[in-house]
RNA sequence: GGUCUGGUAGCUCAGCUGGAUAGAGCAACGGUCUUCUAAACCGUGGGUCGUGAGUUCGAAUCUCACCCGGAUCACCA
């Protein structure tokens, strides 16, 4: 059973509130705040509510409530002004959350709150077209979340929900017959396979009949045309291949690759059952469900008779719930598709679909360059191949001279230039927008995903010297009680409310966040503090450090970032 | 124009369910490596929290209006 050291504390505060004022305990929790600055203490209750019913001020509330109390747990209870302000015993808080972190280890922070399949629909990148940033956003805050799902008792089933289909490779099939040849395509599909792409659409600009030659072709695809399913299987096939070996450099693995074409004879029966339930009708040769008043109506059927992706969609969820009986189900797609997200659930639930309630559109901000949009269609793209093998790059670089005699370097440099731009992307709210920059994203100063793993590898290099010392992490002699030890187990102590926070909002920032707050108080522990001093708290101390790597490690671990023990 | 989303320090952003003098990082300037990895630490300067009302003992936080940026508004996904 998890025992939280924080919430046992806050219990206690409650208690004792609870023994002086006439008000029910579950509203004093909820008044019940922590102060920013941390001399006043780490649990204060304000006494404002109290002073209309007891008609006095709350200053002199707060001194009467806090002269009532004494507790064994908390070094100082106080008034100051209308607060009361309790001050936790810092030896008790420190031993009893290293004491926790210490004998849960890795499983520190694990809880219980809910289980049952969460499908996450994530990364589905478009097939022939190469990587982009925004498909690294879906793709690591999807994974993220998958891992704190996880910790937190979920299922979590990562699909990747590749873009195999649509008209778009009806256009690709055109280009590539048109301009392309097969020796090209065999040297470097992506690139070769984009190339053509990029060239219809300037073409098309110019002569928009190129529009219908592409739709004719994904009829034809649609219809089972031999050239037309031979060149889109061998598409996907070359295309796949590169994908995995991006998601290998990212260390995110997927539970399912069903993509939209796995669908392709799953949409009759929605479209018939669309029509049986009288919702289907026709509007400008097209098939529709009306999504109300002043709303553009839901497109399930186009004018040419060929498929759309929310038909596909409505096809796909109503799969996953059959397969996966979804508690929950996540979509981890760009904010601009908010729209057609709404359009899902309102038609499954038109449909009697209550379960529709369980999906949840996880947003993220798009991301610009220069202050414009990326287009693939236009060739304005940023390569995540590319942003990857220069932050690699550039960790090699300073490894080489910070600390030339590593024994793993290529690994290393690997964890930290792949973790630059993991947590460069995790740390802020996924709903912010952002605009790409390179030195941005592969900083590896300040708040950083470096400086995490950083602060991360000094401790280990702490406790790898002490081992020759023939020292180790030991909570059974003197407890620590200084004021940077208190700041660094306070921080500690709160890891379980930041992963249950983080799960319920689907965001991995949190965590990020979180991270580096550990790390920048250990960092000032470090300088403040000598660790390696054999005195009779050496190992008390050295737990701390065990405890705090730990508690990085797993951070990290949910963010999908590697903690390299030395670097 | 409708809908969604954002507007906090020069830049990038925190600020949890409203609470005590609004916080980080970057950038600028100045300190700290014969001592546990300086990818670090310490210090200085810098903000009418978009604007105006309202609710409240108390609003960056909640409500409304307005202003600005972005996304989106059926035959792409």
């Amino acid at each position: 059973m998890i025992l939280e050291v924080t919430m046992d504390f806050k219990n206690k505060v409650v208690d004792l509130v609870s023994s002086q004022v006439d008000l029910p305990k579950d509203k004093i929790s909820q008044l019940i705040e922590r102060p920013k600055n941390e001399k006043m203490g780490d649990y204060a209750f304000p006494a404002f509510v109290l002073a209309k019913t007891m008609h006095k001020n709350p200053a002199e509330i707060a001194k009467e409530i806090a002269a009532n109390l004494t507790s064994v747990d908390f070094a100082n209870i106080q008034a100051v002004g209308p607060y009361v302000n309790f001050a936790i015993d810092h030896e008790k808080l420190i031993s009893q959350t290293l004491d926790e972190v210490l004998s849960e280890k890795e499983h520190y922070g694990d809880q219980k709150l809910g289980e049952g399949n969460v499908p996450i629909d994530m990364s589905s990148p478009n097939i022939a077209k190469p990587m982009s940033m925004g498909h690294l956003r879906s793709t690591v805050i999807g994974n993220s979340i998958a891992e704190t799902m996880k910790k937190v008792g979920y299922t979590p089933i990562k699909i990747n929900y590749l873009g195999d289909y649509g008209t778009q490779f009806g256009k690709l099939i055109y280009a590539y017959k048109r301009w392309g040849n097969e020796e090209d395509v065999k040297k470097d599909p992506i690139m070769n396979l984009f190339k053509y792409y990029v060239k219809f659409h300037e073409e098309a600009e110019k002569d928009p009949k190129l529009d219908d030659e592409g739709r004719a072709w994904f009829k034809k695809l649609e219809d089972g045309d031999p050239e037309a399913v031979e060149l889109w299987q061998w598409f996907r096939e070359v295309s796949l291949a590169d994908f995995k070996r991006i998601y290998k450099e990212l260390g995110v693995d997927f539970d399912s690759y069903k993509g939209e074409a796995f669908f392709n004879d799953k949409m009759q029966p929605v479209i018939d059952e669309l029509k049986e339930k009288g919702l289907l009708h026709e509007s400008r040769g097209a098939q529709v469900v009306d999504m109300g008043e002043d709303e553009n109506p839901a497109l399930i059927v186009k004018s040419d008779g060929s498929s759309i992706y929310l038909t596909r969609d409505l096809a796909a969820a109503i799969y996953r719930m059959n397969t996966y009986h979804f508690v929950k189900m996540l979509y981890v797609v760009g904010n601009e598709q908010a729209q057609h997200f709404v359009e899902l659930k309102t038609v499954l639930k038109k449909m009697g679909y209550d379960w529709a309630d369980r999906i949840h559109h996880v947003p993220f901000g798009l991301i610009t360059q220069n202050g414009k949009k990326l287009s693939t269609r236009k060739g304005n793209v940023v390569f995540l191949d590319q942003v990857l093998g220069d932050a690699i790059d550039l960790a090699r670089k300073q490894i080489d001279q910070k600390n030339p005699n590593l024994t793993n370097k290529e690994q290393v440099a690997h964890d930290v230039g792949v973790g630059a731009v993991i947590f460069h992307d995790l740390k802020n709210d996924r709903i912010e927008n952002f605009d790409f920059d390179l030195d941005e994203v592969v900083r590896f100063e300040g708040d950083t995903g470096p400086y995490v793993q950083y602060t991360n590898a000094r401790a280990q290099s702490v406790l790898r010297k002490a081992a020759k010392m023939g020292q180790e992490p030991s909570l059974s002699n003197n407890s620590l009680n200084d004021d940077w030890s208190f700041s660094v187990a306070k921080a500690l102590a709160d890891f379980p409310r930041i992963i249950a926070r983080s799960s319920d909002k689907f965001e991995p920032s949190v965590i990020a966040k979180y991270a580096l707050d550990v790390a920048k108080k250990f960092n000032k522990y470090y300088a403040n503090v000598k660790i390696l001093t054999e005195d009779e708290q050496i190992n008390s101390r050295l737990a701390l450090v065990e405890a705090t790597s730990i508690v990085l490690t797993e951070a990290l671990r949910l963010l999908g970032v590697n903690a390299p023990k030395e670097m």
